[in-house]
DNA sequence: CCGGACTCCTGGTTGC
DNA sequence: TGCAACCAGGAGTCCG
């Protein structure tokens, strides 16, 4: 479900409320919440009941809450043990990384306040100014998670620090160091289409499969265009389209079909007025009236309009 | 390297 | 109304 509009509504309303807390409880009702931790539940518990975390932070659609204080001595030697030794500790050697899959949500609640049916894991936290609060991840499907994962430093920027589970995913393209250059060759080179790379978290993070059906829509490109073919003018204005259809999402709030994409408030985003071609088969394309179209691809849907976005040939070397 | 199939799951909606 | 089939915003693994 969620995606990087969501998942960011999600930490920026997270930020205020957990950072500086301390936790002071934690149930599990479903140990499949848990599948990503590595561990046993008694783990994730000890190790989280008395950190208090820091500011929450995210990648794509992965967000992280660093934990300090989770008295976990081992941890911190090995990490400073390794490539920079005269670095020595990182601000934070483990957080809590959170990733909601297709049904995911984070709801703040009063420690009082009843709950969810499909809550799978409750924290309790106290902060210092706000006092007790309660933290449900709620998650129908369970292909979301929660887990304590150690952190690692970035590859290109040694200061910043982010979850081992995260490190193989790309920045976003919201990420002020996401490099435009060296996605925009990346595409040349790969010999794939051009929705499977969008959609390829390990080249741009953040994008699932409505943002990615909105950008190629309004960037014009079939979307299974081979990358390789792609103009590179073409390429750039569909990457500035991405930016501009999360951006916007991002400032509504996100998207929401029901109750099941939801703020930490339980509140939905306006971001499905705005759509045009994700969910609208058989209606008119807003620029040319033709019905967008749905096909079957990678066992979802892709929606997108046959007069706009055409297939493109690639042009012959001369 | 690439694509497709399959896995993890529940529950709301659709169609007979 | 009942019930089964189908559908869903993600992502990892395995196999050919």
């Amino acid at each position: 479900m969620p995606e990087l509009p969501e998942v960011e509504v999600v930490r920026a309303g997270l930020e205020p409320a957990v950072t500086d807390a301390t936790v002071t409880g934690v149930e599990v009702l479903d140990e499949r919440s848990l599948r990503r931790h590595d561990g046993p539940v008694e783990d994730f518990i000890q190790r989280l009941i008395g950190a208090r975390f820091a500011a929450p932070q995210r990648r794509g659609k992965f967000l992280w809450i660093p934990v300090l204080d989770d008295g976990d001595p081992g941890r911190v030697s090995a990490l400073a043990s390794r490539r920079r030794p005269e670095m020595v500790v990182a601000p934070s050697s483990s957080a809590l990384v959170i990733h909601l899959g297709m049904s995911g949500q984070v709801l703040l609640r009063e420690r009082a306040a009843a709950r969810d049916r499909l809550t799978r894991v409750v924290l309790e936290v106290r902060h210092p100014e706000h006092g007790p609060l309660r933290v449900d991840f709620v998650d129908q499907r369970i292909f979301g998670s929660m887990a304590l994962d150690h952190l690692l430093p970035t590859v290109d920027d040694p200061d910043q620090w982010i979850p081992s589970q995260v490190a193989h995913i790309a920045r976003d393209p919201l990420d002020p160091r996401f490099d435009d250059r060296a996605f925009l060759a990346a595409l040349g080179r790969k010999q794939t289409t051009i929705k499977r790379a969008l959609l390829d978290q390990t080249l741009i993070s953040g994008i699932g499969n409505i943002y990615a059906d909105e950008a190629l829509w309004a960037a014009r490109v079939h979307y299974e265009q081979p990358t390789a073919t792609l103009r590179r003018a073409r390429a750039v204005t569909l990457l500035a389209e991405v930016r501009l259809v999360l951006g916007r999402a991002l400032a509504e709030g996100g998207t929401s079909f029901d109750a099941q994409y939801v703020n930490v408030n339980g509140a939905s985003g306006y971001f499905s007025h705005s759509l045009n071609a994700y969910g609208r088969q058989g209606e008119p394309c807003p620029r040319c009236g033709r019905p967008i179209v749905r096909e079957s691809f990678m066992n979802r849907g892709s929606h997108f309009c046959e007069l706009c976005q055409k297939l493109r040939v690639a042009r012959p070397l001369s």
